[in-house]
DNA sequence: ATACTAAGTTCAGGAATTTTGAATATGCAA
DNA sequence: TTGCATATTCAAAATTCCTGAACTTAGTAT
């Protein structure tokens, strides 16, 4: 018997949803599923209640996690005795993508004091790419990367926000559709070099025509929504960044079509923490 | 984590040997190193001392192994709750080899009375290639068989008991060395269609001339001792066959070089049993 | 109702792990 | 020291596990 699809049935009975197991697992679905469906046939048991959606844990599945916790219990007891240091210990290299050290590192710092006693931090900011590049060469131990669709070379990505991209608009055209927009405002764009920028600049160039009034490039995040507020263009950034420097003046306007998100991730090379140090440092970036 | 490595390393910390613990798994020794390499591998810790033979337990093994303990009775608890019937119920059909019934049958009746409170056993015996052949075939649950060389078909052996055949040799011969005999005494052969029996002529064929006294072929062992007490012949058969029958004036002289050793085993249909229920039905046949 | 969407299942192949048998090494005992 | 039983190593074979794509289904919006 394998602990691993134990500890997956423990979660899902937790979070409820074989989906959310897989992303918290850096799974797929269906390996969820293959999980689920050995332990039902391995004990010719019915754990889940398929009628509903979301699966429902059945009476015998509850008993079933319960006795898994038990075993879960005793193998973190085991693993306790494991000679190799299980634990965030000692100073760490952790890069942060400009556009995300605003809203995360503050929180990092703070939870890293209290729940990381024995490691220290050297933090840095960078473009993703350049940070990923540092992390594979091991320049870093980590970093807080905006994820994209490229190779994912050879580091390991967990998944810390998911934050939808919106349209910051100045507040009197904020009942215009969007589209139309382009015509009359220039757009803000931020720094389509980085990660976040490249993902937006991919929407608009597919989503409009050209507008005839003049793009603006920019590269602080604050810049672009003080100027929105100003009523100076309109702009696509992800909803936190907008929310922190709207003013009143300014309106959000949600994507309707396609969700637009960006995937905030830490990404490690394969196997540079141990189990438990991993679980840790992902930890300290709070939910 | 693989709960089977974890029982593997009880079972060694029990039993003292690796090599024991891999014919009571019924796989092999390299297997079972394998599997506790791979648990001192994941915990980065030494369990066994390899300096000594048998490998000693660490003082940290012997701690891994009580924690490996705690997980295999929840794992155990977790089973309990299978919706399948995993205990030993219904009525079987059991076959014995004749040369083993005398000895093992009653023992098994006695346990199964004591300890296999939900199930019942109709038995029957016979050479040990009919008796997998019904049990192949399905008509047989499990047959108690002598081991042979020969295709292990689809069938599962659990090693029972393993019986040194030794020479029986009239009082007066026992200080002749046995290869002398064959020119002065009839050799005593047991049925050679048998498992056993092929044994035995395997052997006397290849390590002797061919005798000039007639050889005779008898069914029975008991008749065969019988004749050797009275001075008529010698022997080769199992140990506790020879002792069961032997009188004051038969000598038991055991192999010089090579061990020959019979292998008495119960043969099952791959998975016709679940673990619980095999595991139920070889304890039957006591130590 | 109908169609849509998000969530789970199934399946086949490919990746990773485990098992095995043969060859080799090592401790213990004579 | 040899002999022997026992354990380790190694590479091939068997098995298990994971993945991505296609498919199904429950809940929801139209």
């Amino acid at each position: 018997m394998q602990t691993r699809a134990l500890h997956t049935l423990v979660r899902v009975s937790i979070l409820g949803s074989f989906a959310k197991v897989a992303e918290e697992m850096n799974t797929t679905i269906s390996t969820v599923s293959m999980q689920i469906k050995a332990i039902e046939e391995q004990l010719s048991v019915e754990i889940f209640d398929r009628s509903h959606r979301p699966p429902k844990l059945t009476p015998v599945g509850k008993a079933v996690c319960e006795k898994a916790k038990l075993i879960l219990g005793a193998e973190k007891e085991l693993l306790a005795l494991s000679g190799q240091e299980n634990e965030l210990a000692g100073n760490f290299r952790i890069g942060f993508v400009a556009t995300a050290s605003v809203r995360l590192l503050p929180d990092f710092l703070k939870n890293a004091q209290e729940n990381a006693l024995h490691a220290s931090f050297e933090l840095e900011t960078a473009l993703s790419e350049v940070l990923e590049a540092r992390v594979q060469s091991g320049i870093l131990d980590a970093a807080v990367v905006t994820e994209s669709e490229r190779e994912r070379s050879d580091l390991e990505y967990h998944l810390l926000r998911r934050e939808r991209l919106m349209f910051a608009v100045p507040k009197k055209f904020a009942d215009q559709p969007v589209e139309a927009l382009r015509s009359k405002l220039p757009f803000l764009q931020f720094n389509p070099g980085s990660g976040i920028g490249k993902l937006i600049q991919q929407h608009m160039s597919g989503s409009s025509t050209t507008g005839n009034k003049q793009d603006i490039v920019l590269e602080s995040v604050e810049a672009i929504i003080a100027c929105v507020n100003e009523g100076l263009g309109f702009t696509l950034l992800s909803e936190p960044d907008i929310r922190r420097y709207a003013s009143a003046t300014c309106g959000i306007v949600p994507m309707k079509t396609d969700e637009l998100v960006r995937h905030l991730s830490l990404a490690i090379p394969k196997s540079r923490f141990s189990d438990g140090a991993r679980q840790q440092l992902i930890g300290l970036f709070g939910e």
